[in-house]
DNA sequence: AGGGTGATAAACT
DNA sequence: GTTTATCACCCTA
């Protein structure tokens, strides 16, 4: 499957940000149906960009074919996951932020044990833990069926009023650009927390 | 209900 | 050595 969105140009990522929501993400027998997604622009247009300073071995999916899934590991021990859109060449991609479980929902409570069902998949790292997916992912088609996670469209059309913006979460540069999307009144968007620089350790004391 | 904090690893400077 | 697109848990009200 192809769709002719996903490729348009990194500039215009933030418009295939929006169409994403709505559309389902299954794999590992889960499916779940997207109501928050994040914007993420190439090398040099957006400095919360992974890819801003070019090309490294953990960026390069994200300058691959759209529709590729780009997986990155943070803060020691939760995994993300982004569709890849723009040009081959450019990096663009959407981070998957929430979504609520349609299908396997069993299985999706077991991977996310003592979680009630609206936060199954409520946060990016979540919405990978409920998928079971992990590194194994990284670089894969979402489309084609040849990776565990496959990208299908919505039931029925998203409203297109029901689509509100705001800032990233908990992203330190750019904090002004309002490429983050959600779905009114879906129980499975994550709260906003915005950005809080990391405390060092306590090496001196407070006075 | 809500805020602070520790856990833990890889890329980048 | 520093930063990081986070989550779960432990506190206080």
């Amino acid at each position: 499957m192809t769709y002719s969105w996903l490729h348009a140009p990194a500039a215009q990522v933030a418009t295939t940000a929006r169409t994403l929501l709505g559309w389902t993400v299954s794999a590992n027998g889960v499916k779940i149906r997207l109501t928050e997604v994040e914007a993420y622009a190439g090398t040099g247009e957006d400095p919360a960009s992974h890819a801003h300073r070019g090309p490294t071995p953990r960026t390069e999916v994200m300058f691959g074919p759209a529709g590729n899934v780009y997986v990155y590991f943070v803060f020691g021990m939760h995994w993300c996951m982004n569709i890849v859109c723009g040009r081959e060449g450019e990096a663009a991609a959407v981070l998957l932020r929430a979504g609520a479980v349609t299908e396997g929902i069993e299985i999706a409570r077991q991977r996310r044990a003592n979680a009630p069902d609206r936060e199954l998949a409520r946060g990016p790292a979540r919405l990978v833990t409920a998928l079971g997916l992990d590194r194994d992912a990284n670089g894969t088609s979402a489309l084609d069926g040849s990776g565990p996670v496959l990208l299908a469209p919505p039931s029925a059309p998203v409203d297109p009023a029901l689509i509100a913006a705001g800032p990233r979460v908990g992203v330190a540069a750019a904090h002004d650009t309002p490429w983050r999307f959600w779905l009114v009144g879906e129980e499975s968007v994550s709260p906003y927390r915005r950005h809080v620089p990391r405390r060092r350790r306590p090496s001196t004391l407070p006075a």
